[in-house]
DNA sequence: CAGTATCCCTGTTGATACTG
DNA sequence: CAGTATCAACAGGGATACTG
């Protein structure tokens, strides 16, 4: 894949140590990465918020717990499969508890973990950035 | 597509006027959306860093103007192909701006627009948000 | 140096219909 | 109520090869 060429890093295999970085910008080593990576705390950020609809899915819990349905019927065009799937990337990155109540009819209650509030100020940064985007074209 | 029933919205077509809002998670009416918009702020700001790759490129013009071949030096792994459609997308978002010599050999230059030196706070978020996430499951 | 041109393959989304 | 099962359509991304 990458042309091994010539080594011209000591250390690792996907950083490049030898660069000067911007402090605040790669505040450690886990941002000096050379390509798309799981370990790359961005891309960690990206992964939780990834998906069409997921902001939105997050937006609503943000406001508090919600059932399948409310989450359904406040996002109509978002199909139950596709809810389903969000629902689940969402608890599978415990960013979400699901607690079904296993009664008749069956109730079930989304909520967010505290690692998916933590995700409210990056909504926050997302919604100011692209606010100001937008005024700037305005 | 979505079941017409009763129509409880008095207003526009795509808001949910009657609900509650959290304020600071949704301060304006661009952001009471019910579906994925490209009017919405949040898909806004998404747009501006989407596409694999988007990050990283924008990480290394934060350093300062580069050009094409800096910029696939930095990121191996990345095709001419692929970081050409970033750059593209970038320079039609205005974020990016292109700036070729006629010489021989041709030598262009992308650099960030002050929009995308905008994004920088973004980054940041995003950087800090997946490091508390991975920080968390440690 | 700075790209284009193809091809292919895969993941994602949406529509629709059905179930414990 | 809270999902699952299929299927079709599409876009994104990577490998490779070529050009002004």
């Amino acid at each position: 894949m990458s042309t091994p060429a010539v080594d011209r890093s000591p250390g690792s295999a996907d950083a490049a140590p030898d660069a000067k970085w911007d402090a605040e910008l790669v505040p450690d080593a886990r941002g000096r990465t050379v390509r798309p990576s799981p370990d790359c705390p961005v891309e960690v950020a990206l992964a939780a918020i990834s998906g069409r609809w997921a902001t939105l899915v997050l937006r609503e819990l943000m406001h508090g717990p919600r059932s399948f349905g409310e989450l359904r019927d406040r996002l109509p065009g978002l199909t139950a499969k596709v809810l389903t799937e969000r629902l689940r990337d969402l608890e599978a990155r415990r960013l979400v508890a699901r607690t079904a109540v296993a009664a008749f009819p069956v109730r079930t209650q989304y909520a967010l973990t505290p690692a998916g509030t933590a995700l409210r100020p990056l909504l926050l940064e997302l919604y100011r950035t692209g606010a100001a985007l937008l005024d700037a074209r305005a």
